[in-house]
DNA sequence: CGCTTTTGACCCGCGC
DNA sequence: GCGCGGGTCAAAAGCG
C-alpha cells in the first residue's frame, strides 16, 4: 500500500477521533444498523451499556474501524488508566504523531494515551476526592487538547494559505512552459484548433438554435492567460473565481436554462472553457447499485441506447445550482454487466458538500491535468503516462487515457482490486460511496496538484521546503505533503469526519444540510423508483 | 403541486 | 446529400 494514502486516512481518523472526544457536540453515540451500510471508515459501533449509566458504573465504548486502505476491520480497545470509570476504545491512528508533528510543528497530543483519558461526560461523585483530582486532571486535559484543536485549526489554514500561493506558482509555471516551451506541439495546435473551431461553430449553431443567447459579448481571447490559470486552480469547495466572476457578471443568468446549458457554455465562455468542458473523466466501478454516490445532486435527462452496448446510457446533470454545467453519464459496461462506468465532464461552479469533494475534486483535477501544460503532447505516450502515474500512481493500470476518444478522456479503474487501495463494494444493494476511497482521491489530488513532484521538477515546492527546512522526505514528509497539497483539505477532512460522526452511511451529509432542496440525489431516487435503466 | 423521470423528437457532427 | 450515432430538449407521466 502507498503510505501516502494511508497516512491521509490515519490524519482523517486522529482528528476525527479527537473531534469526536473532545467536542460535546460529538458524543459518540451507537450506530444504526443501517448506517453500516456504507460510507467512509466505520463499519459498526456500538455502546457496551446504556448511553446514560448509573454513576461509577464502569463504562465501556467500542468502536470499531475500518482500515480505509486495506478494508481491514480493526477493532482497538483503549483501557484507561487515568479514569478507572471509563474504558474508552476508539479507533486506532494510523501514523504516529511523530510523523505528524513533524511538518506541522505541533505536538498531537491527541494519541490513544491522551485520548483514554477524556471525559465522557459522566463524572464521578463530588465527594469523592481521588475523583475530584481526576476530574480536574480530565478538565486540564480537556482544555489543553482544545487548545491543540484550535492550533492545528490554525495551521491547517495557514497550510491551506502557502498551497494555494504554491499552486498559483505551480500553474504559472506550467503555462509558461505551455506557452513557451512547445507551442507548436501538434496535439496542443490540434487540440487548440479543435477547440477553437468548436467554439465558433457551435456558437453559431447555438445562436441559431437559442436565438437569445445569440447577441452575448464573448470574452475576449486575450484574457486566456489569466483565464487559465484561474481554471486550474478551481476549488471544489468554493466557487471558481473566474466562474463564479462571470455567473455573478454574465447577463445570461436570467435565461433559464441558458445558465446551465451548453449554449451559454459555447457562446458567453471562451474556447478554453469550452475545451475544458470537453475533458472527461471516466470512473469504473464494480456495483449493482444503479447509480455511484458522488455527494452531489442529479437529474436525469435523456436516456440513449449507444452503438454497441445492450445497456442504455443515462445522461445526467448537476442540479445543485442553476446553471451548474457538469454532467455526466452511467453506463454499465458491455463487457461485463457488473462494472458501472460513470463519465463526468465539466466543472462545478458552486460549493459542493463535503461527501462530494474527493470526486468532484479528482475528475476536476484530472480533467485540468488533462488539458494542462502538463499534457504538452495531449496524446504522446509520455504524457499519458504521466497522468495515469499523476492520478493513480499506485497503479498504471488504475488509470488510463484515452486520447482517441472525441474528447481527452481519463479513466480510473476501481475495479481492479489487487492494489489495498481499491475496494469491492460491500455492500451490494448500496450506492457505492465514493468517500470511501477518499484518501485515494486525496492522494490522486496530492499527485495532480503537483505537489509531488521531485523538488528538482518544482523550484516553488522545492522553496517552499528549503523554507521550511524540511528533512529529506519521510512519512511526516508525506503527510505533510498531502496535507498541503490540497486547498480543499479542510473540506476533505470534514467530509471524512462528518462521514464518521454522522455515521458512515451518511455520506450525504452535505446534501442532507440542504433542507431548502427538495431534490434528491439519484441514488435517493432510485431507491424511491427502480429504474429501468439496467434490467 | 412541484419535482423527477421517461421517452420520442430534434439537432449536430461526422463519415461515406 | 444522406444516414448514423451521440447528445439534448421538452412534453407527458409518475411520484410523494
Amino acid at each position: 500500500m502507498d503510505g501516502r494514502g494511508g497516512a491521509a486516512a490515519g490524519l482523517t481518523l486522529a482528528t476525527a477521533s479527537s473531534l469526536l472526544l473532545t467536542s460535546p457536540s460529538h458524543q459518540i453515540q451507537p450506530m444504526d444498523s443501517d448506517r453500516h451500510s456504507s460510507g467512509i471508515g466505520f463499519t459498526d459501533a456500538s455502546v457496551a451499556e446504556a448511553s446514560t449509566p448509573p454513576p461509577r458504573q464502569k463504562r465501556t465504548v467500542v468502536i470499531s474501524e475500518m482500515d480505509f486502505f486495506s478494508n481491514e476491520k480493526k477493532k482497538m480497545t483503549m483501557t484507561s488508566g487515568a479514569s478507572p470509570d471509563v474504558d474508552l476504545k476508539v479507533p486506532s491512528l494510523c501514523i504516529k504523531k511523530e510523523d505528524l508533528s513533524v511538518n506541522t510543528g505541533l505536538h498531537l497530543a491527541t494519541t490513544r494515551s491522551d485520548l483514554s483519558t477524556v471525559d465522557d461526560g459522566m463524572s464521578p461523585p463530588e465527594d469523592d476526592k481521588e475523583g475530584k483530582s481526576e476530574l480536574t486532571a480530565v478538565q486540564a486535559e480537556l482544555a489543553r487538547m482544545n487548545q491543540e484543536n484550535n492550533k492545528l485549526r490554525l495551521m491547517l489554514n495557514q497550510l491551506t494559505t502557502n498551497c494555494n500561493a504554491l499552486q498559483m506558482q505551480l500553474v504559472a509555471l506550467t503555462q509558461q512552459r505551455r506557452t513557451s516551451g512547445n507551442p507548436e506541439a501538434p496535439g496542443n495546435k490540434k487540440m487548440e484548433e479543435k477547440g477553437h473551431d468548436e467554439h465558433e461553430g457551435d456558437a453559431v449553431a447555438r445562436r441559431q438554435r437559442y436565438p437569445e443567447v445569440g447577441d452575448i459579448d464573448e470574452p475576449s481571447h486575450s484574457s486566456t492567460t489569466s483565464r487559465d490559470r484561474c481554471l486550474s486552480l478551481r476549488s471544489h469547495t468554493e466557487v471558481p473565481l473566474d466562474h463564479e466572476k462571470h455567473v455573478g457578471e454574465d447577463d445570461t443568468e436570467e435565461h433559464g436554462w441558458n445558465s446551465n446549458k451548453t449554449p451559454r457554455l459555447a457562446s458567453s465562455k471562451s474556447a478554453e472553457d469550452a475545451t475544458m468542458r470537453k475533458a472527461r473523466v471516466s470512473v469504473r466501478a464494480r456495483t449493482e447499485a444503479p447509480t455511484i454516490t458522488d455527494g452531489c445532486q442529479w437529474r436525469k435527462y435523456g436516456q440513449k441506447m449507444a452503438k454497441g452496448n445492450p445497456c442504455p446510457r443515462a445522461y445526467y446533470r448537476c442540479t445543485m445550482a442553476t446553471g451548474c454545467p457538469v454532467r455526466k453519464q452511467v453506463q454499465r459496461c458491455a463487457d461485463d454487466r457488473s462494472i458501472l462506468i460513470t463519465t463526468y465532464e465539466g466543472t462545478h461552479s458552486h460549493p459542493l458538500p463535503p461527501a462530494a469533494v474527493p470526486m468532484a475534486s479528482t475528475t476536476s483535477a484530472a480533467a485540468s491535468m488533462l488539458l494542462s501544460g502538463s499534457m504538452p503532447s495531449g496524446d504522446g505516450p509520455m504524457s499519458s503516462n504521466l497522468l495515469a502515474r499523476t492520478v493513480l500512481p499506485c497503479s498504471s493500470s488504475m488509470a488510463t487515457i484515452s486520447a482517441s476518444a472525441p474528447f481527452p478522456t481519463v479513466t480510473l479503474d476501481l475495479t481492479q482490486s489487487p492494489s489495498p487501495l481499491q475496494f469491492q463494494l460491500p455492500f451490494p444493494s448500496a450506492a457505492l460511496p465514493l468517500s470511501q476511497i477518499f484518501g485515494q482521491t486525496l492522494q490522486s489530488q496530492s499527485r495532480l496538484s503537483g505537489l509531488q513532484m521531485s523538488p528538482e521538477m518544482d523550484p516553488a515546492q522545492l522553496a517552499h521546503r528549503k523554507a521550511q527546512s524540511v528533512a529529506p522526505p519521510s512519512l511526516a514528509d508525506t503527510v505533510s505533503a498531502v496535507m498541503t497539497a490540497d486547498p480543499n483539505f479542510t473540506a476533505a477532512v470534514a467530509a471524512a469526519i462528518s462521514s464518521i460522526i454522522g455515521g458512515a452511511g451518511n455520506h450525504r451529509t452535505g446534501n442532507d444540510d440542504n433542507s431548502h432542496s427538495s431534490a434528491n440525489t439519484t441514488s435517493c431516487s432510485k431507491q424511491r423508483r427502480e429504474p429501468d435503466l439496467f434490467q
